[in-house]
DNA sequence: ATAATATTTCGAAATGTATCGAAATATATG
DNA sequence: CATATATTTCGATACATTTCGAAATATTAT
C-alpha cells in the first residue's frame, strides 16, 4: 500500500456516511447485511440493501452509490455488477493494511528519510 | 475512546498537512523534530519548528496553527504552552487506539447492535 | 418491444474545509 | 515601558465535498 493509497483509504474512512457503509458490510454476525449461504459461501448485501441499512431508503440514492464507489476506488471494498445488482463485499485486508501502516507510525517507524 | 472520538481522530487524520504534522512529530529518529537531551528526556518541537519542517516556512503560519489545535482537540497531540513558545508533543497511544478500533472492524467486531 | 427494477451519471445547490494576510494576544527581553 | 518573538484569532476567499433530484443506462421480465 503506497502512501497515496493510504491517504485515500484514510480520507474515505473520515466520512461518517462512509464509515456507517462500511460497519454494515463488517457486521456480518448480525446476520442482516452479509450472510452465509447453505453451502458456507458469503453472500454480500447489493448496493440497495446497503443504503436501506445505512439510511433507511427503500431504494438505492444516488449518494450512497457515490460513497460506495469512493470506497471502491479507495480498495476498502469490492463493487461486482451481477445483473441489474450491484454487490458489495468489505475487504478487511484493506482496513488491516491502514491499521497496521497507523501502528508503525506511533512508534515513530513509518517511511521517511530516516 | 467512544465513536465521536474515533472519528474525529480519523478525519483530522485524513488531511495530509496534519498527516505530515503527525509524521514529523513522531520521527524521532531523524533527530530532527523530537530530541533527547542530556538527562534522557524528550525534547519536543515548537509549534514554529514543526511548521518549519513541514512547510519550510521561517515562522509559524496560522494555517499550521489551525491545523496544530485540531490534531490537540482529537487529542492526537498535545500542546503545551511553555513561555512564548507552544511545544507539541505525539500522543501515540491515540494513534494506536485508532488502529485497534479499525482492526476490530475489519473483523466485524465493532460495537454495534449485534 | 415494453415495462419494471437497480444503479449510475449529471448538474446544481448547500455545506464544509483549507489557506492566507492582517490584526490581536501573550510572553519575554532590553 | 517599549520592543521583539511566538502564536492565535479573525475575516475573507478559494476550493472541495456532500447531498439532492432528474435524467440516463443497463438488465431482466412480460
Amino acid at each position: 500500500m503506497n502512501n497515496e493509497m493510504f491517504m485515500s483509504r484514510l480520507r474515505a474512512l473520515g466520512d461518517p456516511t462512509r464509515m456507517s457503509i462500511v460497519e454494515c458490510l463488517a457486521s456480518a454476525c448480525c446476520g442482516r447485511s452479509t450472510e452465509i449461504d447453505d453451502h458456507g459461501g458469503v453472500i454480500s448485501p447489493t448496493a440497495g440493501e446497503v443504503c436501506c441499512t445505512v439510511t433507511g431508503a427503500t431504494k438505492i440514492t444516488s449518494t450512497i452509490s457515490h460513497h460506495l464507489h469512493e470506497l471502491g476506488s479507495a480498495g476498502i471494498i469490492a463493487l461486482e455488477r451481477r445483473g441489474r445488482t450491484t454487490i458489495c463485499t468489505l475487504v478487511p485486508d484493506a482496513l488491516l493494511e491502514v491499521a497496521e501502516q497507523i501502528r508503525l507510525i506511533a512508534q515513530g517507524k513509518e517511511n521517511n528519510e530516516c
